[in-house]
DNA sequence: CCTGGAATCAACCATTTGGTTGATGCGGCC
DNA sequence: GGCCGCATCAACCAAATGGTTGATTCCAGG
């Protein structure tokens, strides 16, 4: 029995390479393409409606205008095929958001061709696929206590990263620059870090920005 | 007549996309397709030596070891065939980067099937091709008085985004910090800003890092 | 040969940032 | 009810950073 997948990428190149590698092997066939989220959404529902539901579909994160994670978020919520993300980074902020937004599997794309499709296959049965390199991420990220940082602490984070000044911080959170201080220490602290250049350095790093 | 083409990308699923387009397509002819630029090079010296040299190469900027921009400077020293640049980012650095090189093309990984074609024969003919994007991004740049950093202040500038201190600047650099300070001055004045911070976050918006 | 840019350094001062302590109010949770 | 984390602010001090002026050396280009 074949496999009904949905390609969902913004690049024809990559489209047209899982393609040709799905078409060289059986047990796969690609019965529709999309360039982005949406167009991915209404494909899906549109085969659902003509009672030829997808088995699974393969996806890229970054599309425009509607990314990878939060089709892929819709996808679950309205209780649709399962998405394999297959995508170029494995930055861990985009690893734990596919998951938590409930991809099934994710692989990079300079996975060798068997892999990609074997992971087809496990994701279309439903099981759960990590390439190593992801596993890896996600171990490290898990053996470390999680470095989260309160929502406030976030703001502070991005606009510092635009070159703010504590002024600046001040004037634009609507704070005295007292408590952006505070806030900034706080940061720190949670970065093991000991100013602001280093705290962007390793928010970086920590895939938070 | 067709052309010879060699695929250099270090993701096997472009490949095959790239692989599968120009197959169902007369005039283009893949002969050879290469990792990465050390594998590229070495796969057209050995075409050279067996009197079938190639006609263009389609190569990636991302790669490792050896990345597109340094194998392109390579083919091009070593009188080898013209290279079209196709690859997913327009940064204006990675841009300026593939022409200097002495890259021939350069496209984005998004366009449609019949640009690249057209684009890989333009380039095997010896013309020069540049996709919209990339020439708006070109022109953009050459509006403005392009801000460029001397190779010291760029040195600086990379460990600055680091994290360090004018101290650890100093340390790395063996310069004194007042000689950081200078350099910092520079950098600031180059970049419209007045502190470190922002211009971490200019350089980024400028594509210097 | 002379001019100018780049890199190097010093001394000085103003401003910004970081560190600490302490305090208040709010909301969730056991 | 009490504890705790979060957000808020103040005052004070120490350290880092930024700004300015001025100077030296070296090297490349007209």
């Amino acid at each position: 029995m074949t496999v009904r997948a949905l390609l969902v990428d913004d690049h024809p190149v990559v489209r047209a390479g899982l393609r040709a590698m799905f078409e060289s092997f059986e047990g796969i066939d690609v019965v529709a393409e999309a360039a982005d989220g949406s167009a991915a959404l209404a494909v899906a529902a549109e085969r659902a409606r003509a009672g030829a539901a997808l088995d699974v579909v393969v996806m890229d994160i970054q599309m425009k205008p509607m990314d990878g994670i939060e089709a892929t978020r819709a996808f679950k919520a309205a209780g649709g095929p399962p998405v394999l993300i297959l995508t170029t980074f494995d930055t861990q902020g985009d690893i734990v958001a596919a998951i938590e937004a409930g991809a099934l599997g994710y692989l990079l794309k300079d996975a060798p061709p068997e892999q990609v499709q074997a992971a087809v296959l496990a994701t279309a049965r439903g099981e759960r696929t990590l390439s190593p390199e992801i596993t890896a991420a996600l171990m490290e990220r898990m053996q470390r206590p999680a470095i989260s940082l309160s929502a406030r602490e976030m703001e502070l984070l991005k606009l510092l990263a635009t070159g703010a000044t504590n002024k600046e911080l001040a004037e634009a959170l609507f704070i005295s620059q007292a408590t952006v201080k505070t806030h900034l220490v706080h940061i720190y602290s949670k970065l093991g870090v000991d100013n602001r250049t280093a705290a962007i350095a390793a928010a970086r790093s920590e895939g938070l920005l």
